[in-house]
RNA sequence: UGAGCAGUCCAUACGGCAGCGGGAUCGUUCAGGUCACGAGGAAAGUCCGGGCAUCACAGAGCAGGGUAGCUGCUAACGGCAGCCGAGGGCGACCUUAGGGCAAGUGCAACAGAGAUAUACUGCCUCCGCUUGCGGGGGUGAUGGUGGAAAGGCGGGGUAAGAGCCCACCAGAGUGCGGGAGACCGUACUGCUAUGUAAACCCUACCCGAUGCAACGUCUAUUGGUGUCAGGUAUCUUAACGUCUGCUCGGCGGAUAUCUGGCAAUGACGGCUUGAGCCUUCCGGCGACGGAAGGAGUAGAUAAAUUGCCGUACACGACAGAACCCGGCUUAUCGGUCUGGUCACAUU
RNA sequence: GGACAGAUGGCUGAGCUGGUCUAAGGCGCACGACUGGAACUCGUGUGUACGUUAAUAGCGUACCGAGGGUUCGAAUCCCUCUCUGUCCG
């Protein structure tokens, strides 16, 4: 129903209003690497709602776009294993600016979603 | 051949697969397919100048801000071009906030006798006597200090000295000649005037304020808030509000309360063809102007140009539009071409 | 995106109508006094780098975010950068 939305296929909306950003801060559960720290919470919706930090810290406006475009392009791969009805932010950390993208959906694939699949679960228990 | 100077242009290229942004179109009302297009020379800093928009417009003065050789270019500029002066370089050429302290005021620590006017050490002379001292007068050359000591240097002159006189140089004024002008050249006069205006200031010229989060249209909720209109009560012709900070002056009577409308939120517009770019010709030393022809859809809104692979080489720097232009400044791996200069060699 | 402020020792914070006499003052730190011992209080000292030196002493030079300029002289005036912070109908 969103894919006339563009940056996201399937079944997520983008994220930008900045209590959802504090409110996932203070109450989600994060994932941290060197590259990204990684916030999830479920938001008890029928699709999901992504969004990204690329704060001063990481570099000038073309680093952070780029750090920007690959967390899009791995969340783009990851998305169909993830669980639907949570909400995303993902921080971008310097070190993320330094890797090509296929490390970095690597770490995905391997790490980031199983965790982010069994923060979900946990919390949707409660 | 080497060194150096000034400027122009480019900013890895090509192919494959996957993907993103708005648009057009097919299809159908919702998936999606197809097509072409899609970051920069600085997009940056926000240092200037405009356009555009809203507010205010009877204006006048002061205050405040900016610019500073001249002539031009330009929509405008603190920009650019050419020229002048000063400084640097053998040279091509480069640098230059470059009006006025000779209108007034201020400041100039320390040092030094003395800092904008003086007399410590001196030099000369007169008088007195205890014969190397005291007093009067002349002088500003000498000594040291300082960023700066009353134009500089040499000669004449004198008791000693001094633009007191003379030559040359620097500066000032006046006349004449040249130039569009800044200025340049020259003659005479006069006898000289410290520095600082990125100190106040003076002179000439320019400047209304706020900025696309401006502003416009539509719309949900109306409790408070703001604002506009009307009613009621109170106070009065001076206050208050407003017009840029102040003054004059103009405009609105003011305050409290009640009723009604509007605003915020969100969406859409503003939003990209523009003082635009390229080529040729004409005018101009040039900036630039004119004519003809040609090419060309970035417009997002947590914000689009990417990821991977292959080939080539010089192995790829700085860096990402957010209303739009003209500059300036700063960052930048390198490459390309053009025009001068100097040195050496050969002809 | 736009409009504005500021930067001074380890920390805080004056100096900002240029002057050479020290970059005030407070906190902190070190040492000493007071005490049986501490705290409080009082007193003295205390920035960094380089050079000199046997030397941790003394002396000299430089440094007020960075780099230029004006000036005899700059923390102060002017210009260009860097960083930090504030505001937006």
């Amino acid at each position: 129903m969103l894919s006339g939305y563009g940056i996201i296929m399937l079944y997520t909306e983008i994220l930008n209003d900045n209590k959802d950003f504090l409110a996932l801060y203070r109450n989600g559960r994060y994932i941290a690497s060197e590259y990204s720290v990684i916030y999830v919470r479920p938001n008890g919706r029928p699709y999901n709602r992504l969004g990204i930090t690329a704060g001063k810290k990481i570099g000038n406006a073309v680093h952070r776009n780029r750090a920007k475009r690959l967390i899009r392009l791995a969340y783009r791969q990851a998305e169909l294993s993830l669980p639907i009805g949570i909400d995303l932010v993902i921080v971008a950390r310097s070190r993320l600016t330094e890797i090509s993208s296929s490390e970095y959906c690597a770490y995905m694939d391997s790490k980031g979603v199983p965790e982010i699949e069994r923060c979900a679960r946990k919390m949707m228990k409660k």
